[in-house]
DNA sequence: GAGATAACGTACCGATCGGTCAACAATATG
DNA sequence: CATATTGTTGACCGATCGGTACGTTATCTC
């Protein structure tokens, strides 16, 4: 999926697009689409601005693109967990966990980057708003059919809105965590959204 | 609470810095801390650059006041209304249809300022935190007093955690909805987290 | 009145912003 | 070899960034 060709008429790229995009990935997650600068880009990438904008355009699609590279990673990921054969349940509640973990295990306070995209530049940009939206609709498509193997099944009409639920509850956490909330707030809200579909 | 002394020294400010502050709430509430300047903050209250400075400091101070008047208007508003007698059951769905409200009903795209700071500047400023933290807490407090008129009421130990819950989910639905989520969406996930306090 | 005080208005600061340009270097094909 | 094509480089663009210095103006107290 990275060499279509592997030989093209011109000077060779220097640098790996895919690993770049990694880089500027992590810095508009953190410091989200305002806070960043191409300066920072720069930086964090160790290449020049112009071949930055050759590669990618200009600042707005990079973080489109960082976005999009989001989604087929990191959200695909956890998708992929929670189709996998499991207890429903429990699957469930370690994507519930995801915030609280990362936030308070392993220190990481720059929270979902879908979700900080929700709050950043979905609001005014139809694009990305879109783009949001579709990742939104990945993983809640993926709890739904988690919720398929519950124990207790859900009326059929209300998965749809269980497994937004879910989401929604994801997102209420994970922007808890980046704003500080402690650990005992996050799980205890997670065992309350849990006994929704606890017996 | 505004005029302390009514006469003082020297010459006295020729605009209203309570409804500057107003003014300068709204342009971080719309756009984040980032994504606001100066010269946005001058457009929307009219007011010179050096003048702003000298009433609220920099800019850093701006969004700080700016969000404990937030906090001190609109957020108190909403506590007030979760802590008036009346129906817990109908008072928490009211809440959680705020979100959808705004959005789909007044064509507000700004979402709750509050979840706003707590996915923007909250995350690397340990003082931001701590306001945003407070807010959150007094959210939580109101809920919890709802709760108490509860018919069916929670295990006393868990009513904290339920509390924080409707506040999680509320969170979400205000990062869902300014990301662009549809109506039905954000009202199947109220009426979910509904049921886990209905009898 | 005089003097103290504080806000106003404007011009200005260096730094940084996102973005572009043209010269140059490296690879392809013929 | 020549030529076409493409990436790299560094200088450069005007605009804007957050913030300040200073002279002016309006109000206070005496």
């Amino acid at each position: 999926m990275s060499q279509p060709s592997p030989s093209q008429p011109g000077r060779p790229r220097e640098f790996n697009e895919d690993e770049a995009l990694d880089r500027i990935l992590s810095v508009f997650w953190e410091k989200g689409y305002d806070g960043t600068s191409l300066a920072d880009l720069v930086d964090a990438t160790g290449v020049r601005k112009a071949s930055l904008y050759k590669s990618f355009g200009n600042k707005r699609q990079m973080y489109i693109k960082a976005l999009e590279a989001y989604e087929s990673r990191a959200i695909d990921q956890v998708c992929d967990e929670l189709e996998r054969d499991g207890a429903a349940l429990k699957k469930l509640d370690w994507f519930l966990s995801l915030p609280g973990q990362a936030r308070w295990q392993e220190g990481d306070a720059r929270g979902c980057f879908l979700c900080n995209a929700s709050a950043d530049q979905a609001a005014f940009d139809p694009e990305i708003s879109k783009i949001v939206r579709n990742g939104q609709t990945k993983l809640s498509s993926a709890i739904e059919l988690a919720l398929g193997s519950l124990p207790k099944q859900p009326r059929q009409d209300a998965t749809k809105a269980t497994a937004d639920f879910f989401l929604g509850v994801y997102t209420g956490l994970r922007i808890l965590a980046r704003g500080g909330a402690d650990i005992a707030t996050l799980d205890g809200i997670r065992m309350q959204a849990m006994t929704t579909v606890r017996v």
